[in-house]
Parts: structure tokens; sequence; C-alpha cells
DNA sequence: GCCGTTTTCGGCCCGACTGTTTTCAGTCG
């Protein structure tokens, strides 16, 4: 079930869309779509505020507040309707076609009453777009290749597989001759959960040989646009890769602009502009004189807007631009912070690597201390057993005496856990006696996804309340574009972790992320401590932490919030649950 | 439609590329 601030944000952006495509004001279309991201982004219910609660939220003004309320007293908004009735819903999805946007959509809509996409193909093959002005054999062609590309999902990819592409397509950029900076930047840079294209910058002074090296990368299948300061292709998987090479002195301006977010952005040239300065991809400029103020780097231009520098993984106008004015930004959790994981697997059970390859591998990564958590007897086909446990816990011990000795700052010591299953009455494997000998549990919800809401959610809750339970580990169990989240009220689940001292984990593994940033946000309001952890099934998995990390960022989380970035006393102090 | 250290009206982010145009509109990010 949506937010009800979610289903208010898409209704919003819906009016927004539709203003657009009945060439309604453009300022008023874009005040609606910023008041939709407010209230999708803001931290109570809209549902439970009046006019005056909702007027308090940035760009919700007196006529969208009463829109609000209006949709909840009566279930639709006269407005929005009024549009809906005049231009199928058809004619909104058309603008989703690339290089199909709402003045091409209602055109094709008034002059030819097409409203589908299928409508709109057959059309282009009977020719009828001939006649329209503005619609030559080259739109035609290109609104084929959209369709045809959206049907093809195109869809967004999950971070590591982008990573992975735009870390080899940097590293090959700085191989070029002229190539004196190149860096990913766009929402990969800003760590987002799922990445629709990469964007790679270059600071070089002559562009052309990078442009060229870029087109001719191995998995380019397509070139979409190529300019002298702009190249955009498609790889062979679909993904669109975006190239711009900017002078080398215009890299601070450069990156802070390809980073984005789009909202982010427009915040900062506003700031701009009311100090009359101009921003852009070059540089800060004085407005009236032309002149170049800075743009080297990221630090000079945001501290030229009077903001220290903005963490890109807080740049999507949440309010970060107001709490750097304040000089409240927080201290964000880094990947060097985190001491340890807290929840891995071995071949003991789903895992793939033995437990000392496992304990080896963390302390590569210099960890304090790491928590081995298979997996325990309720997950059936895992055929866990007392004995296989306690044995397992007697080999921890071993190799906690070895590694606990070794290095220079007192070694790194193994814990002993499991990953319990939440059953659908929010039972876990053993008994308490038996969970007392472990030094930590996970507890997760593995089965039972549809149980009802209030199910759901009790279940969880009942969790929490075990004293052996320390870890909510995957809370949501989405899996990113193959399963959504349960259905419970996350605000009562993260009530009941703040009131019983239970840690809400922050799962890396790229197809999970969950929690997800903006349930982060609104758990972090509950007093809430949370555990970045990696979930690693296989030696490689434990990197997989810098997506978890950049997931907490995301949800403004300082090191003090994530209870694995703490000493192993007040680590220990914290599992008491006292 | 929202907003305000140029405040209650008059602004509202900025630039690249494409296609259909002879100077610019539309789309995208």
């Amino acid at each position: 079930m949506a937010r009800p601030n979610d289903e208010v944000a898409a209704l919003l952006q819906e009016y927004a869309d539709l203003i657009s495509i009945t060439g309604g004001d453009a300022f008023k279309a874009r005040v609606y779509e910023k008041a939709a991201r407010a209230i999708g982004g803001h931290h109570a219910d809209v549902s439970t505020l009046d006019v005056k609660g909702l007027k308090e939220i940035p760009n919700v003004g007196k006529s969208i507040a009463e829109k609000v309320v209006e949709y909840f007293s009566s279930g639709s908004v006269s407005a929005v309707e009024e549009l809906r009735a005049k231009i199928p819903a058809g004619v909104r999805q058309l603008t989703a076609i690339p290089t199909l946007g709402p003045k091409k959509a209602l055109v094709l809509y008034e002059e030819l009453g097409i409203s589908t996409t299928d409508e709109l193909a057959d059309a282009i093959h009977e020719e009828r777009l001939r006649d329209l002005k503005g619609f030559g054999p080259k739109t035609e062609e290109n609104i084929l290749h959209g369709i045809s590309l959206l049907q093809s999902s195109g869809d967004r990819v999950l971070i590591d597989v982008a990573m992975g592409l735009a870390e080899d397509i940097v590293a090959e950029m700085a191989q070029v001759t002229g190539c004196e900076r190149c860096s990913y930047a766009g929402s990969l840079r800003r760590v987002r959960e799922t990445i629709g294209d990469i964007d790679i910058l270059v600071a070089a002074r002559r562009a052309e040989p990078l442009m060229r090296a870029f087109t001719e990368l191995p998995y380019v299948s397509e070139v979409i646009a190529h300019g002298e300061k702009k190249t955009s292709v498609r790889t062979s998987k679909g993904l669109q890769v975006d190239l711009r090479v900017v002078p080398p002195d215009s890299w601070g301006a450069a990156m802070q602009y390809f980073t984005g977010s789009k909202a982010h952005n427009i915040r900062t040239r506003e700031l701009a502009v009311h100090q009359k300065l101009k921003l852009s991809e070059y540089g800060l400029f004085d407005t009236e004189s032309g002149k170049k103020i800075v743009s080297e780097t990221e630090e000079d231009v945001y501290a030229r807007l009077g903001l220290p520098w903005i963490p890109p993984t807080l740049r999507e106008d949440r309010g970060e631009i107001e709490a750097g004015l304040r000089g409240e930004l927080p201290d964000l959790v880094q990947e060097k912070d985190i001491r340890g994981d807290l929840h891995t697997h071995t071949d003991l059970t789903d895992g793939l690597a033995p437990l000392a390859e496992m304990v080896a591998a963390a302390a590569e990564r210099g960890y304090a201390y790491y928590a081995v958590t298979d997996h325990g007897p309720d997950m059936a086909m895992q055929r866990m057993t007392d004995e296989r446990i306690l044995a397992q816990r007697a080999r921890v011990r071993e190799l906690d005496g070895e590694y606990g000795k070794r290095g220079g700052r007192g070694g790194m010591r193994v814990l002993h856990g499991a990953e319990l299953n939440i059953g659908p009455d929010g039972d876990v494997d053993w008994p308490p006696e038996f969970l007392a000998g472990f030094d930590l549990c996970v507890a997760s919800v593995h089965s039972h996804f549809s149980q009802g809401r209030e199910a759901l959610t009790r279940r969880i809750v009942r969790a929490c309340e075990n004293p052996h339970v320390h870890i909510i580990g995957h809370p949501t169990t989405r899996i990113i574009g193959k399963r959504p989240g349960i259905d419970a009220d996350l605000d009562a689940v993260f009530a009941a972790c703040a009131r019983t001292g239970t840690a809400l984990e922050i799962n890396s593994h790229p197809d999970r992320l969950d929690l997800r940033d903006e349930d982060i946000l609104r758990a972090r309001r509950h007093g809430v401590r949370f555990a970045v952890d990696s979930d690693a099934h296989a030696v490689i998995h434990l990197a997989n932490l810098r997506y978890g990390v950049g997931t907490a960022q995301r949800g403004w989380l300082t090191g003090d919030d994530v209870i694995n970035t703490w000493p192993l006393t007040r680590l220990r102090r914290f599992l008491e649950k006292a």
C-alpha cells in the first residue's frame, strides 16, 4: 500500500504533466512538480494535516494545500479531474517515449486523436504524421526507435552493474591523451539505488580525441548524440552513457552540475540568482559583468554561495541546502568508519565460502570485529541443527583467539551469531536459553510476505521485543525491481525498534538496499540505531558495504547512528538490550 | 502557483543537441 504522501505526490506530478501537455503555464507546472517532491519526501503523514499544517511544507501554498485536503476528504481533486477529462491518460503515457515530450504529444492527440503507443506506431506506418508541422522523417524514426526502447524495458539498472561499467569507462578515458581528470557523476555519485544512465565527466583542453575514443568503446551499440561538448551513447545492454568534456579550469563547477540532482541544482542556481550570480557547468559568474568568479573546485562553488561542501549523497533537495546555510549538515558515516560487518554467511548454510576464508577476507578489510550469522533451522532447506551451529561456534572461538591477537590495534574479534527467521507470528528459530549463547542475532522475514498489514506489523514488533534479537535484517524484504517491500506499518516498527533497543539493518546487497534511504530518514526521526551490513554469501560480497554506506548517507546518518562504527565495548553494551 | 535581505507583484536555472527550421522550438538532463 502506498503511503498517503506518495499517493498525493503522484497526483500532483500527474497534474503538473497535464498542465504541460495542455500548454498551461510552465512555471505553474514546475511549482506542482516541486510540491509533489516536497510532499513525497515529507516526514509526516500528509493525510493527517490540515491546510495550515500543509502550508508549512515548502512549495505548498494555499491552493495546493486545499487540493490535498480535498483529495483526502472526497477521494479526488476536481481541478485534476477536469484536465483528466480533457486529456486521455494515454496521452500522458506518450511522453514516456524518449524524444517525445508534452508539446508533440498534444499535437498528436489534437490533430490525429492519437492517445496510445500502438495508435502512434500505426499512424507513423500509415504516414499520417507527414502533414504535421514540426514532424519530419527523422522525428518519425526517433519516435519508432523510442517506442521499441520503451518496450524492451530500457529500465534502470542496479547500482553495482552501473558502477562496474562506469569505473571501467573512467579507466579507459583516463588513458586517452589529453585527459587531465575523469570521474563519474550523476546519480551514481549520489549512490542512488538504481541508475538510469551513467554520466562521465572529463577535463581536457581538446574534446575530440576523447569523444572519438568514447564512441569506439567495445560495448557501445548506438550513438544517440554526438556534439563538440557532449556525446551520448547506448551500450549493448541498453544503458545510456553521457560523456561531457569541459575545460580543466571548469572542473569544480562541472562536477557540481553533473552530479545533480536536478532539484538540488535548481536550488543552488536560485541561490546564485539571488546574489546576482549565474551558475552553470562552466562556473559561477557575475551576472552583470559576466566575469567568472570560481569554478575550479566544488568547494569553491559552494563556498561562494554561502554553503559548505555538500556530500553528493545528500544532494536531493531534501533539506540539505537549508541545513548547509545553517551550518548544520550531518557528519555523515563513511565507509572507513565501519569497524565490522554484523551479518554474513558461510558455506555452513547458503554461503559459498568456508568460515576461515570469510574471516580471513574480513581481517583483510581491516575490521576490528566480524560476526558470522548463518541461518537457523527454521529455514528448512539450510539443514541447520544445534550440533552444527555449536560446532561452528567452537571453530569461531578458535579463530577469535587467532585473529584477536593479530595486528597492531588488538586484531579482529570474531563474533558468533545467527540470522534467525521471523515466523508468521513473530517467533524465531530457537528458545531463549539457546539464543543466549550467541554474541548477537539478526532476525529477518523470509516468507509469508502477504499476511495482512496488521499481522505483518505485529510479527516484526514481536521480534523486536525478543531480548535476544538485536538487529532486524533487510526490514522490508524488498528485492529491487522484482518484489515490493512488505506492507507493514513501518512507523510502528520503527517505534518498536527505538523502544526495545533493536537496530534496523541497512542491507548492502545491491538488489536489496533495505532499508531504503527514505525509510531511513523516517526511522531516524524515531531515534532508531542502524547496522550497515553486507549480508555477504561470498567473499566478494563483503565489498558491497560501500553501497550500504552510501544508502545510510542518503538517510543522513552519522557514525553515531550506526552501531557497527562503534568500538566493541560500546557495541556489546548495545547488544545487552538493557 | 509559490515566494520574499530588490517582498504582495513580477519574477521563476541553464545549456547542449537535434530536427526542421532559415532563426528557433522541443526535449533532455
